[in-house]
RNA sequence: GAACUGUUAGCUCAGUCGGUUCAGAGUACUGCCUUGACAUGGCAGGGGUCGCCGGUUCAAGUCCGGCACAGUUCACCA
């Protein structure tokens, strides 16, 4: 019987969710482990890295939950406010409606239907790949908890001085017409011109000072133009003034250290309403602002010129009527960085505008230090780096946006007035009015600022308001559940989310909000680019699942994903996911099929038990060790190994039995107690495979399940025996070599003849005999003639040959085999005979290397005997 | 321009405290095998001057310095 991925995916699933098995709630008997998940975009679909990070997360909690803790993962969505906004304003607009013409609330409802509509799809989504969820606390950062916890975080921020508001040069983004900040900038290289364009100078007929731009339409702007004090060129143009081209403006010409001599002419024009550096220089300067933009990058009446089209025409316009004018000098190639909006992708307006901002330098402190001394452990640690860089030189955080999708700016202001209190009402604001201003106000009468806060002012602060931590801080479930453990997010919104996180959470609960982040790499294709749907790399996960299984899937992404790492993403690694979810399936097939017996249990099978038994016990150590670090990839491929290479070809291969032969009960008893616990290892991998053949390898009661059983813990481990189980290897990896070299077919048995000697696994001889299809192991003191022979771990074994012994290519091996164990010998001797190793080198270095010593000699005498024997 | 990270097999990457011939894993590749769980498989095998130069050390893939290249983040001069 085949494995259906389909339909055990859908019939375990709705097990585990009809039993409340993700489900958690507050239990001081047992150790909470706690992950909020990073809310996606509500209305967004899930795309490679989702499925990365969801993964990474649900591996996690699943081992916690095996590890008999209070697992509780917290999914929900995010308003995101500017990339909803723009999706609701495309559909308005294909039903020809356009934003301007609505109301605010009219569209706060088209959004409301639209988040309804599509909203949720994502975790819908999340569901095929076995996320386990805690789906009744799902969280959405515009409903009614985590509203009202973002506009009591403004209140108190405002009454505490932290807010401010003012008129500041911000990132404009003309398409969402909105200002967004400093981090939703992307800054790329292009290759863009180096406009130089003369100015006649007032005071003289003839005489010109010349510029040099890459944004000629601002000329319509220029206020002035600067040139360094101390540049001698410019010595006689001090106190006069030149002419703005086309517009015949006249503009003084002013000084100030700020201009690069080196750069362009020397001259810079100054368009103080336009770019950030030229706003200060005019700031300084007391110069005219000239806004020659509206909101959407179109020319207002300012420019005087070319009024109505968009800044972009306006540059194609303006080159030939500066050089039919005789203004433009020349055109040079130029590489510049240009700032694009992170949500729209348009290119960056910087604008003068009113804004709200928050005060971030003492805010930060706290959470610098937390991440600084591994309070908070940043993993991989490189990012401490880069997070101290930016904590270190943070700006104050523009909070507003000119949007209408998300918590609007509680603030109202008095009738005729810039004064505004702070509130959740209006009706607050009026008897705080009256409290403690003394006045009358009616309510209605206070206007609401028309402002939106940005996104990620909601949540920064979702580590706590999942909880209500923010309303209600003495709540019951707050108090168990925060600080959460672990974080799972991507590095690049390191500075959006994870780091005002930690400020939140030591501002607003004084305390951290995760104790361990773990940041995965970005899921990159086989050509190193960004997966993105306008390249349509990325392939749609869905169908990945569909084609291998949520396990084969969930696998492919572990296989390839260190912490930090990108990660290539090819179709090769799903596909192995699913081939050994086959692998697990047809181990499976096997095990279920024994018919058993009540016979004794043969030698070998015992040995082989045992075996795997301390094997087990060792490789649990190694796995708790992998996780403990976040090597989750690593983790995975420990469990791969264990169950492909030393349960399924080792084990399951000493302990079948023959054709038609039934198994004894000890043995298919042992063997299924250890498929069991290799299943609980996957688990957290491979959720459905493994609970689809939990349920049917024992006897199970309802309401079983694979994910709330308890992960074995390790035993004592024999170390003798794991390695004369290795030397056993090595003597039937050899015997099968003999075969494929003489041609001789597995089910001719063979002799075998051993040199007496301590490591010779002569416990394990059963075993050797089954894997080796060995009639006899004998062990001789000499060697016998006409045989083939192999050394394996010093130890000489011969096997009579069938036929000619090839005398010229066994003494070839032979001398190859030679030549090596010379190699080491003389490397081992290098150290041995250096007098500064002797004294330097601590002594079980020294006991090592005489070990090694000895091995070496031993081995070389092995090798001459026989190739003596062969002369 | 600055800071950080990286450079190990065709590809993607491990390599912890400097100490086993330590040069490894997965994948790809080659040969053999349709053997009663599994060809989505099994068995066996080939493949690397650890980016380059120098230094420290009894000992360097591992520590230090320099160089080259790549990447990330931040800051930017029109």
């Amino acid at each position: 019987m085949a494995y259906d991925p389909r339909t055990s995916e859908e019939k375990w699933y709705r097990y585990w969710m009809e039993r409340g098995f993700f489900h958690s709630t507050v239990d001081r008997t047992k150790t909470p482990y706690c992950v909020v998940i990073p809310p996606p975009n509500v209305t967004g679909v899930l795309h490679m890295g989702h499925m990365l990070n969801n993964t990474l997360q649900d591996v996690l909690v699943r081992r916690a939950r095996l590890q008999g803790k209070n697992a509780c993962w917290v999914p929900g969505t995010d308003h995101a406010s500017i990339a909803t906004e723009a999706k609701v304003v495309a559909m308005l607009k294909s039903r020809g409606v356009e934003k301007k013409d609505i109301s605010r609330d009219a569209f706060i409802e088209h959004a409301w239907e639209w988040t309804r509509k599509y909203g949720g799809i994502i975790l819908e989504q999340l569901k095929r790949l076995g996320a386990s969820c805690d789906w009744e606390r799902t969280a959405f950062t515009m409903d009614e908890t985590r509203s009202a916890s973002v506009i009591r975080v403004f209140i108190d921020l405002h009454e505490k001085g932290l807010i401010y508001k003012g008129v500041r040069m911000v990132n404009w983004d003309p398409a969402a017409k909105t200002a967004v900040s400093d981090e939703e900038v992307i800054y790329r290289e292009e290759q863009s011109k180096l406009y130089y364009v003369r100015y006649r100078i007032q005071e003289s007929d003839s005489d010109y000072i010349t510029v040099a731009t890459t944004r000629p339409e601002t000329i319509l702007g220029d206020a002035a133009v600067c040139v360094n004090p101390n540049d001698e060129r410019f010595f006689h143009l001090r106190g006069k003034h030149c002419i703005v081209p086309l517009l015949g403006r006249v503009i003084p010409i002013i000084q100030d250290e700020y201009v690069d001599m080196e750069f362009g002419t020397g001259a810079l024009k100054i368009t103080p309403a336009h770019d950030v550096n030229d706003y200060e220089i005019g700031y300084r300067h007391r110069l005219d602002v000239i806004d020659i933009f509206n909101d959407d990058g179109t020319l207002n009446d300012n420019a005087g010129l070319f009024i109505g089209l968009d800044r972009f025409d306006a540059r194609q316009q303006i080159i030939p009527a500066l050089q039919a004018a005789g203004n433009l000098v020349k055109i040079e190639d130029y590489a510049n960085k240009i700032g694009y909006s992170e949500r729209t992708d348009v290119v960056i307006e910087p604008r003068l505008s009113m804004q709200w901002f928050l005060k971030m330098k003492e805010l930060v402190k706290p959470a610098l230090a937390a991440v600084m001394n591994d309070d908070v452990l940043l993993v991989p640690a490189k990012y401490k780096n880069t997070y101290r860089h930016w904590m270190e030189n943070v700006k104050d955080w523009n909070i507003s946006r000119q949007l209408w999708w998300g918590h609007r700016v509680p603030a109202y202001y008095l009738p005729g007035s810039n004064d505004f209190i702070a509130a959740r009402s209006a009706e607050e604001a009026a008897a705080v009015a009256s409290e403690k201003l003394g006045l009358r106000v009616d309510p209605a009468d206070l206007r609401q600022d028309e402002d939106c806060l940005d996104t990620w002012f909601s949540s920064w602060l979702w580590p706590l308001s999942v909880f209500n931590g923010i309303l209600d801080p003495d709540n019951e479930e707050i108090n168990y559940y925060y600080p959460t453990q672990d974080l799972v997010s991507a590095p690049d919104i390191l500075f959006f989310w994870i780091a005002r996180m930690i400020i939140a959470g030591y501002e607003f609960r004084g305390a951290k909000p995760f104790s361990n982040v773990y940041l995965t790499g970005l899921v990159r294709d086989k050509q190193h680019r960004k997966m993105s749907k306008t390249l349509g790399n990325s392939p749609d996960p869905l169908d990945l699942i569909d084609k291998y299984g949520a396990d084969g899937v969930r696998v492919g992404m572990l296989l390839c994903s260190p912490a930090g790492g990108d990660l290539l993403f090819d179709e090769s690694l799903p596909e192995q996911g699913r081939n050994f979810t086959t692998k697990i399936w047809n181990a499976f097939q096997l095990v279920s099929n024994w018919q058993t017996a009540d016979v004794p249990q043969p030698e070998h099978a015992r040995l082989a038990l045992l075996w795997f038994e301390n094997y087990l016990n060792e490789h649990l150590r190694t796995l708790d060790a992998q996780f403990a670090q976040y090597r989750l990839s690593e983790a995975l491929m420990t469990v791969y190994t264990g169950f492909r290479d030393e349960f399924s070809s080792w084990l399951l291969e000493i302990i079948k039995p023959a054709r038609g032969i039934p198994v004894d009960r000890a043995t298919r008893d042992a063997c299924i107690s250890l498929f069991e616990r290799l299943l609980q290892l996957l688990h957290p991998f491979m959720p459905f495979v493994t609970e689809e053949i939990w349920q049917q390898l024992g006897q199970r009661q309802e309401g079983d399940s694979i994910m709330i059983s308890r992960l074995p813990t390790p035993g004592p481990v024999d170390n003798a025996l794991l390695q004369e189980f290795e030397r056993a290897k090595g003597v039937i990896v050899a015997v099968r070599g003999l075969r494929a070299e003489h041609n001789i077919p597995f089910r001719e048995a063979l002799e075998l003849k051993v040199k007496h000697h301590p490591r010779h696994p002569r416990r394990l001889e059963s075993v050797l005999l089954k894997m080796g299809n060995l009639s006899t192991v004998e062990e001789i003191d000499a060697p016998p003639p006409g045989s083939w022979s192999f050394i394996a771990d010093t130890v000489e074994y011969f096997v009579p040959a069938a036929g000619e012994v090839n005398v010229d290519a066994a003494k070839e091996k032979l001398r190859g085999e030679l030549d090596y164990a010379k190699g080491f010998l003389a490397s081992v001797m290098k150290k041995l005979t250096n007098e500064k190793f002797i004294q330097g080198a601590p002594p079980a270095v020294i006991e090592n290397e005489r070990r090694k010593e000895a091995d070496a000699l031993a081995k070389i005498r092995a090798i001459e005997e026989q190739l003596a024997r062969l002369d």
